[in-house]
This record gives C-alpha cells, structure tokens and sequence, in this order.
DNA sequence: GGGCGCATGTAATGAGTTACATGATTGA
DNA sequence: TCAATCATGTAACTCATTACATGCGCCC
C-alpha cells in the first residue's frame, strides 16, 4: 500500500513519467525508501487498469515515447484513504541487525566489538546522508527530520554497545 | 538470511521441532520478529536438505511424530559465517509510516493531528510490550533494549510532531 | 459435542527483485 | 567507438504469506 501511496503522493503534486518516477524516488527519497524501476512500471499499470491514473502518451522526437501519468478523482480518493489509514496505524519497523545480537554471545567479546566496529560506518554514513539531505518541499522534510532522529539514536544505542564490550 | 539465522541459533542452544520453534518466537520474541509456521516448516526442510540441521523423528504416542532438529557442524559454519556478516553490516530499517509523513500536508492540521493521535496507542503499547519483555538467557536482552529504545524514541517523536500540530 | 491446542504440511497467491531485451542519444 | 543515460517493458525467480487439509487429544 505505501508504494502506491507515494506514487499517488507525488503525482497528486505533478504529472509525471515512470522512469521519472523512478529516478525521483531513488534520487532525492534514498535516504528513507526506494522503488526499483520495473516495480514502478508494474504499479503504474496496475494503478492506471484501476483508474487512479491516466495515461497520457507525450511523443518524443527520438526518445522512446513518454507515458504520462495524471491523478484522476478516483485516485485523489484513494491517496485520501490510504493516507489516513496510513497516519493513523503504527506499522512497527523490522531490524535485521537484532538477529545478530540475539547471539552475541556466541563470539568472544572482543570479536563481536570488532564485528560491531565494522557495522559502524555504514550507519555513519546513512546519518550523514539524511543530515545532507535538501529541504524538500511540504511536509517531506519531517520524513527527513525523523530519519535524522532515529540514526542518531541508532548510532548512540551501538556505540553504547561497543563501549560495554570494550571494558 | 536472518530467518535461517535465527532457526540456527535458537537450534544451537537446544533440539526443538517445528511447531516449537515457531511457538517460540511468536510468543517470546514477537518484540522484534516473527515467523510463520508454514516458513519454519519449509526454512527447515531447506536447511535440512542444506546439511545444516539433522531430523530425528521422535514418535509420540497419539499425536503426529515430531520431527526434532538439531544443528550439525556445517549448520554451526553457516551460522557463524552468518552472525559475522549479519554483525558487521548496517541494514537500514523501513518505516512505512514515514509515507503518510512526507504528505501530511494534504490534510488540514487539525485532522492530521487527529490520525496522528490514533496512531499513538499502537505505538505506546509496543513500547509497552517491550518493557513487560521477561529477561532472556545470554545476549537476548540486547535485543529488547534496542527495542525500548527505538520504541521510546518514536514515541518521543511523534509527540512533538503532534504537539507542533496542536498550536 | 464442539472448539482449541498440538503437529505436520501443501497449494495458491502476492509482492518485489534481478536479469534480460530494445533502441536511440550524448559525451569522453 | 564505447559507455552511460533515457525510456520502456517482460520473464523468471525468490521469499513469505494466507488459506486449506489432516487428525488426534483435552477440556468445558
């Protein structure tokens, strides 16, 4: 649901193409979800036979023609119901990192400070990401200021970790 | 991966069959994960066919034999390899709800604050739930005072978006 | 006697990914 | 000329879920 969601979201504000779509997403939204493209194509279409959106065929002189999406009512309603149903349910986060250190304790203490070291720059770096992130039209910038929240709380929870292995 | 983690790991502490495994975690560790029988049993017969565990039928007297599995030592290779990468890495978690965010302004503050206030007993409650977790053998604990402090920090967080709605 | 718990699975479905296919343009 | 970007998709595959199927024992 939160796929169409948001492609509804950024129709609603332009018409756009798939590959634009797309590219947007993964472009300037990385630092808080992703599409790949034939997922993108496949909703679209999807969304279209439902008629949330209208194609529009733009011709282009040498490029592969541009298929066009525009919001209809009906879309408008959907993206109105699913956004409220979205608002108003907590759909708990999945961290894959906590099967590891439910075992923990099957490394020696140094060795799983070293392993937990070595997690420590990708999650850094996805920090600094949402920090460098640019302010965004609406409402996107508390998307990024949540990101921010949460990586830096993630970032101290894991030094606080590796700090009790260390002693 | 980490589903295949996880069996490994609680295998490797004890022998269990399938219907205990799955008991397991959906009722001890429903903080931080789950996983459903039908996948249990199919992750199982996987990682049997792997020769990473080893079945032992077990016949009861009336109700279907169990299958036990145990872990052998090309299974304790597979979850040492796991754990390590599983430890070193940083997998950034999603959060669906950060889609409805990014478009709260579609809607009129006072309704957005509205939905917003509906979400906050789910979340309240998980946090709940994960400060009621009974103490767990080894590093397990780790795990629920990640959760508790993601919770909290959610918790903190959509307060203040709430409260910057309210004024 | 009816529903729940134990214990195992299969089959169908769904959501999303990767790999592949096409073909023109632009820049090094 | 070779790779990257634009623009669209299809096909095969993976992973996990839901719904279904079986059958006994236990408790109310």
């Amino acid at each position: 649901m939160e796929r169409e969601l948001l492609l509804l979201g950024l129709l609603r504000q332009q018409d756009m193409h798939g590959y634009q779509l797309a590219e947007f997403i993964n472009r300037d939204l990385a630092y808080c979800t992703d599409l790949k493209k034939p997922t993108a194509y496949f909703l679209l279409n999807k969304m279209t036979e439902a008629g949330w959106i209208r194609r529009e065929i733009v011709e282009q002189s040498s490029r592969p023609d541009r298929q066009v999406y525009r919001i209809t009512p009906e879309g408008e309603a959907a993206f109105q119901q699913m956004l409220r149903a979205n608002l108003s349910s907590y759909d708990p986060a999945r961290f894959a990192n906590d099967v590891g250190l439910a075992f923990l304790d099957a490394l020696p203490r140094a060795e799983a400070r070293d392993h937990l070291l070595r997690r420590r720059p990708s999650l850094a770096a996805a920090l600094e990401q949402a920090r460098a992130a640019p302010a965004h039209s609406g409402s996107l910038h508390l998307v990024i200021e949540h990101q921010q929240r949460h990586l830096a709380s993630e970032l101290e929870w894991l030094d606080e970790v590796i700090t009790r292995l260390s002693d």
